[in-house]
DNA sequence: CGAGTATTTGATCCTGATCAAGAACAGTGG
DNA sequence: CCACTGTTCTTGATCAGGATCAAATACTCG
């Protein structure tokens, strides 16, 4: 079923009302980030810290005039931030999909930017004062602790990144690429793993310090190796999961 | 007065009890990072949750029996945080010299390892809870605000790390180790920059994704551009700045 | 001073980058 | 629906930066 179908569906089934968090982009943070029930009062408090901004594929979201820490949320799309070396090469620190949250500091410091990735157009976030942020979930132990919890997340996945940046070969990145990507936006059915990549071949090769061409040969062995198979420009078909974790040499305690 | 006479009226005057900030790395801790005047109350609330350790070089920090996230604070000697590929590579993820922060998932999720840097024989850490840390510094909004610091510090060079190691040259590597280095523990004297780096080759190496003779091979290549000079093992000279920050690469905005 | 470890330097190799061309695809307007 | 156009992807040929292998030299520490 491709995901479009899916998403036809899903928007048929659920109502217009605001209540829900398909709909209510604070409520769908406060589910999916906070993991707990806010109060309606904690809810306006973060309705009233946060705004909603739009990211396009060419538009960088200048994220707030100010210059503070903030914190965003991806209520609808997916975003990649960028950083660059000169103007020439550029380097994909972190890709973040609907749900997740990406960690900014205050913009005249570190010059990152995001984008809405290759295949889609828009996208919808949430930007909190990081500050602002966490002095709301102060009195709640249970959603400190949640942000908390993304904080050393988003710190592992970067240190996992320089692990594959810096020691791995370009097989193992694209394996781990993979294996990463259909843990985190992919949809089991039975053995087999449906992928679809919301991002272009440059982007991936971006973000594994590798070129188009040789994500484009990796991608042809793999294919070759009967590990997986690829239909569209996007879709993915995972079909041999253990041998793909195996080329992906990851840490062993790392499931 | 005597020399001798001084010490001893000093040795009489203080009591054994560390209230220096040099002898206390809990006091330490509380100047450094929380960068506020703490009440003793909220020392002691310090002492409480936090651990003094001691790394060597060969013994990992096994910083705690339990498995939480931890807040490590180095009140002594320089630390490497190493992640693996395998048995053979490895990467180092961070360095944290005396003052900084090392932030740590929970052991069992991210397998990172904590080790004193080569020429240091003995570390000494304080290891905190990080949730526990964050409670005990609750109330005051500059001590959590100066902790949310650390945090954001500590991904922006993760990035910073990345975009390194996935798309800059091994000369742009070692330059922008040694600026970023000169920064954190170089001595300025004049025009001239002072550092004696606590790592061996290999270490800058597994920091930068190199082999040992690709930067000793660099560091040749420096020295014959006059950019620097070396004396013993560790000692760097940095005699031109301005075209080591050239070589480096570095975002136009990282001053 | 001597033993063991680190570092430097040289020669060669290999992975992934670069250059180049063709194929597949998406979007547009007729 | 199809031709047209520009973009993205694939594949091939060649090149180069850094790895690997090997040996000599410089430090460090007992």
């Amino acid at each position: 079923m491709t995901r479009r179908a899916l998403t036809a569906i899903g928007a048929a089934m659920i109502p217009t009302s605001p209540r829900n968090s398909r709909d209510d982009p604070f409520r769908h943070f406060a589910d999916v980030v906070l993991a707990s029930d806010i109060s309606s009062t904690s809810l306006s408090r973060l309705q009233a810290c946060g705004r909603r901004i739009r990211v396009t594929r060419k538009k960088m979201a200048n994220v707030d005039g100010s210059d503070r820490r903030t914190i965003i949320f991806v209520s609808e799309g997916a975003v990649k931030l960028v950083g660059h070396v000169g103007a020439e090469r550029e380097q994909i620190v972190a890709f973040a999909f609907r749900g997740d949250i990406l960690l900014l500091s205050a913009p005249s410091h570190k010059p990152y930017t995001g984008y809405a990735l290759h295949s889609l157009n828009k996208c919808s976030l949430l930007a909190f004062p990081a500050t602002d942020l966490i002095m709301s979930t102060i009195e709640s132990p249970d959603a400190s602790d949640a942000i908390l919890e993304r904080f050393f997340a988003a710190l592992d996945r970067a240190r996992e990144t320089a692990i594959l940046l810096g020691r791995k070969t370009a097989r193992e990145k694209l394996a781990s690429f993979l294996v990463s990507m259909a843990e985190r936006i992919g949809h089991i059915d039975g053995d087999t793993i449906y992928l679809d990549l919301p991002m272009s071949r440059r982007e991936i090769g971006d973000s594994l310090g590798l070129t188009i061409e040789t994500i484009s040969r990796q991608l042809t062995a793999l294919r070759n190796l009967k590990i997986i198979k690829t239909t569209d420009r996007s879709k993915i078909v995972i079909l041999d999961m253990a041998s793909l974790r195996d080329f992906a040499a990851l840490d062993p305690c790392v499931s």
